[in-house]
RNA sequence: GCCGAAGUGGCGGAAUCGGUAGACGCGAUGGUCUCAAAAACCAUUGGGAGGUUGCUCCCGUGUGGGUUCGAGUCCCACCUUCGGCACCA
């Protein structure tokens, strides 16, 4: 009946014997999904075990915070990595990819505060959903290793470290100025205060800065370990972000003294200017400045420094601003050339840099330029500039020159000068070589309930004493009051505040701040390879074999939060002998992100009155809907605005009604439409306000714009492997996008016809197949191996799937013809089911199963390509004359240089190109082009 | 202001080393099938000009220069967009 020899004749593939013989079985994604997830679960497909024979590869993908409901961003992040993981367990890998929940954080809790649901609940009931959302990718995660970092049995380990990180004076409390957002309630750590409008990283409030008692960690003792990244294959975006947050800057400190002897230290990177210092500043906060400060001046500078402690420090820092500051009165002496020198207070020091005191260099320096020029304060040079005509300066020169009015140093160039004084400062104990950071200590201490509480206990008489080990994990209570304003509930729960001194056995009372939940995602990465792991952190042997992380894949949004700090961390552990490696993960790649879809909004024709400003709405028409998300503009009706109606294109809608926008004529303006109670109608139907179509601008998903893709309906509709290809092929993965509804169908397009080639048991058409046809089939296939191969290796998922997509049309070319019947055909079917699994999962399982092979797809090898077979035997020799495309000729590949040339000459386009000219040259590139020079 | 990334058709995006710009897909146009539509399939699709009509020419990768036989790719200057930092001494 069918004399076909492609594969997949072992297994009956016609629904029933009625069917007719064309009818074959449609792609259905829904069925053969769930089928598949099925089984691939009950067989532990992505059980990922030890195995000494095989070489391990550990790839991490950032863990999801879970607010609900998976985003498309997710998928996005996630589905990439799944394929690549794919591909090296193909190659021969064992390889892990676990998944897992950063379960504690605000949103919880502001729940719990807003309806009354406490955040265990919550969190769990959104994990859960999340956690099916997730299988329904049909990712290779191995949900045995999943972890959940609110679970005692995960954040009894936050505190273990916290206590060996104490023992070892790696975390430590100090009284500081610190960031607090008035809205989360709670301080935050430096990093997650965000731009130069200082906003809460989480929620966009403004900080405030506020004088607390505070758990820190001390990541500036490994500053300059964090600069090294060598042994990492890391962006270079990422690294020079970090670069910048630590901000290493080389100098010396000074030791200035006032007149009566008080030691000033300041620090400078221009040690070499010291002899231009003409007044010195130190910052309101600088503990000298009450003491230095005369009696003349007192009252002037305590009213300066009030004014500095009320203002924000977004304006004080502002750079723009003009300079402030105040004279103390008092004169300090330079150490180089004994020279008196005042002291001002200035708000443009700042505490939190340096030793929070600066000389003063305003030759030299922008700031004290600008400052002495306000102050009418001395000016000299002492680098000079190159070509300086010796005239007073406009403005600060900052570049290298050659030492002046600097005694024994003068005609010293830059670079020497910096490094003689500082060795004159030091055999005269004037002063040091010094580094300083911008980098802060990690404040880890939260005033908030959903977190892992900080395992310690304040006792009147012996102080501040850790929880002894074995008394961890020190549990949250459940049983926990939310107040409205946000306080932290364990600060007023009696059971968890009274506690016995673990020294003195006295009444003490336990700490109440939380840990910042960056501490979870600094080490989850441990904790995924034994999640229930009761005796350390984790199983020491399976760590042995996984650790590091070989491959990360994540945002970009954490290079100076979570990616430092994880970075710390293990630093940290490796000099607690936690582990034997520097660096937590060997390769990073960051991921853009998807953006929302743009669409004009629907053209309407709003029927109805005005009150004061607002128009309230009787009727409202859709006119015209944009196709394509394009209105088409020139075929639009004229917009108006009269006494009863509006007529426009729908800016934005709401609960309450509708912006209207008039996007015709001189006075463009936008109508603010009260649509309550209005009847809306498309096409004479009576329809909902929320089915009016509002204007889409390309941003950032958010629920607020409305503009969110849902992936449970993508996947209804599509099935998870069109979703997926989709992500991977329209995209840069490194870049991300805007969403863009009607390219998805072009992704399911493609599956479908991939079905229906390799499907296709229909009778091979008769005659001998055409040998050229068939090498050329064999030629693509080999060729797309190559190409698939090396692209996912470099993360170009796009071009990767592009390369199937075009084997796919090479066969569906060849389908009707006798080239379906050589194994050709069956080693293209077979190649291009094995290149598809790591993409799309379940149809490369389902087609693999029914062209005859064994389960699974999944645990084969990745196809190899022949070097023979990707030969090409004819090519296109692209002639040029003076570098412009004239002709091409196919020439056999590896055609030397002399009959290459003869061969363009004699072409009857150069002849044109070049007659009545000189050849001065013929260019010869192998396997290239000629390109025949001529004037 | 400083640092970094990026500007390619109507759109998403391709183009290892400097060597055919626009792969692949979306959209669009025309056609086949159908009573019709959808789906599917086939063809065309950077812009322009000319034509002896499957042919020829010109322009074209943000702008202006340069290097080179040849530049989306390298160099210089500039413009725009996005990100980071921002009185950091």
């Amino acid at each position: 009946m069918n004399n076909s020899v492609s594969p997949g004749d072992l297994i009956p593939r016609r629904i029933s014997d009625e069917e007719p013989e064309i009818m074959r079985i449609a792609y259905n994604p829904q069925e053969i999904e769930k089928k598949w997830q099925r089984i691939w679960n009950e067989r532990g497909l992505y059980r990922s075990i030890i195995d000494e024979s095989k070489q391990k590869f550990y790839y991490l993908t950032m863990l999801p915070y879970p607010s609900g409901d998976l985003h498309i961003g997710h998928w996005y992040a996630v589905t990439p990595s799944d394929a690549q993981a794919r591909f090296y367990r193909m190659q021969g890998y064992n390889v892990l990819f676990p998944m897992g929940f950063d379960a504690f954080g605000l949103p919880a809790e502001n729940a719990a505060i807003r309806r009354g649901i406490h955040p265990s609940i919550w969190t769990h009931k959104n994990i859960d959903n999340m956690r099916r959302q997730l299988r329904s990718m049909g990712a290779m995660f191995d949900w045995e290793r999943e972890m959940v970092s609110c679970e005692p049995e995960y954040y009894k380990w936050n505190q273990w470290f916290f206590l060996k990180m104490y023992e070892k004076g790696l975390a430590y409390r100090k009284k500081a100025a610190v960031d607090f957002c008035p809205s989360c309630n709670t301080t935050l750590a430096r990093e997650q205060v965000m731009g130069p409008e200082r906003v809460c990283e989480r929620c966009g409030t403004p900080v405030i800065k506020k004088e607390l008692e505070q758990w820190f960690f001390r990541i500036t003792d490994y500053a300059d370990e964090l600069l090294d990244f060598s042994g990492l294959e890391w962006p270079e975006r990422v690294k020079t972000l970090q670069r910048n947050w630590i901000g290493r800057s080389e100098g010396a400190e000074v030791v200035f003294k006032s007149e009566q002897g008080d030691p000033l230290v300041v620090f400078t990177t221009r040690p070499d200017t010291l002899w231009g210092a003409t007044f010195m500043v130190m910052a309101p906060e600088h503990p000298l400045v009450e003491k230095l400060t005369t009696a003349a001046q007192k009252e002037a500078v305590q009213r300066y420094v009030r004014n500095a402690q009320r203002m924000a420090d977004i304006e004080r820092e502002s750079a723009e601003r003009e300079k402030t500051g105040v004279f103390s009165g008092a004169y300090a002496i330079n150490p180089v050339n004994h020279e008196r020198i005042p002291i001002w207070v200035a708000d443009y020091v700042l505490m939190t840099y340096g030793t929070g005191a600066i000389m003063a260099v305003p030759a030299h320096d922008e700031r004290d330029f600008a400052f002495a020029t306000q102050y009418d304060l001395p000016i000299r040079v002492v680098i000079a500039p190159t070509d300086w005509d010796g005239q007073p300066l406009s403005e600060a020169y900052s570049g290298e020159g050659v030492m002046i009015n600097s005694g024994v140093l003068d005609g010293t160039p830059t670079p020497a000068g910096i490094k003689k004084v500082v060795a004159w400062l030091e055999e005269n104990g004037l002063g040091k070589r010094a580094v300083n950071y911008r980098l802060h200590d990690w404040l880890i201490s939260r005033q908030r309930y959903w977190g892992t509480p900080i395992p310690m206990i304040h006792c009147p008489h012996c102080g501040i004493v850790p929880v002894p080990e074995d008394q961890l994990p020190v549990e949250l209570p459940t049983d926990v009051t939310f107040r409205a304003t946000g306080e932290n509930p364990l600060t007023y729960h009696e059971d968890f505040l009274h506690v016995k001194c673990p020294i003195c056995g006295g009444d003490a009372r336990r700490e109440t701040d939380t840990m910042d939940t960056f501490m979870d995602s600094s080490w989850y990465h441990y904790r995924y390879l034994s999640p229930h792991y009761d005796k350390a952190p984790w199983d020491p042997e399976e760590g042995a074999y996984w650790l590091p992380v070989d491959q990360y894949t994540g945002g970009i949004e954490h290079a100076t939060m979570h990616l430092l700090y994880t970075r710390f961390f293990t630093k940290a552990l490796r000099d607690l002998g936690i582990v034997n490696f520097d660096e937590p993960m060997l390769r990073l790649f960051n991921q853009g992100t998807i953006l929302g879809e743009p669409q004009d909004g629907d053209f309407v024709a709003v029927k109805g009155h005005w009150q004061e400003d607002a128009f309230m709405a009787e009727t409202i028409d859709v006119l015209v809907r944009p196709e394509n998300g394009r209105l088409q503009r020139e075929t639009l009706p004229v917009c108006l605005v009269n006494e009863d109606t509006v007529r426009g294109e729908v800016w934005h809608r709401d609960e309450g009604g509708i912006k209207v926008r008039l996007l015709t004529g001189e006075n463009e303006r936008i109508v603010v439409v009260n649509a309550k109670h209005a009847t809306i109608q498309v096409d004479g139907k009576t329809v909902r306000l929320m089915d009016i179509n509002m204007h889409l601008e390309v941003e950032k998903m958010s629920k607020s714009k409305g503009n969110v893709v849902a992936p449970d309906i993508l996947v209804a509709q599509y099935g998870a492997d069109t979703v997926r290809a989709y992500l991977m092929f329209a995209f840069d993965w490194g870049s991300g996008g805007p969403w863009n509804s009607r390219g998805i169908e072009g992704t399911h397009r493609w599956l479908n016809r991939v079905w229906a080639i390799i499907m296709d048991d229909t009778p091979v058409v008769g005659g001998r197949a055409d040998p050229a046809l068939v090498r050329q089939l064999r030629r693509k296939t080999h060729q797309t191996i190559r190409k698939v191969t090396h692209d996912v290796e470099a993360f170009a998922f796009n071009t990767a799937i592009a390369a199937l997509m075009e084997l796919t049309n090479l066969m569906k070319k060849l389908q009707a013809t006798p080239v379906r019947g050589t194994p050709a055909w069956t080693e293209a079917v077979e190649r291009m089911i094995l290149m598809m699994a790591p993409f799309t999962p379940h149809i490369a399982e389902e087609m693999w199963q029914q062209t005859g092979h064994a389960f699974s797809v999944h645990t084969q090898a990745w196809p190899a390509w022949d070097e023979e077979a990707v030969k090409e035997e004819i090519m296109t020799l692209v002639v040029q004359v003076n570098g412009k495309l004239r002709d091409k000729i196919k020439v056999p590949v590896g055609i030397d240089a002399e009959k290459a040339k003869a061969l363009a000459l004699q072409s009857e386009a150069v002849q044109r190109h070049i007659s009545g000219k000189t050849i001065r040259k013929i260019i010869f590139a192998a396997n290239k082009l000629v390109n025949i020079v001529a004037q």
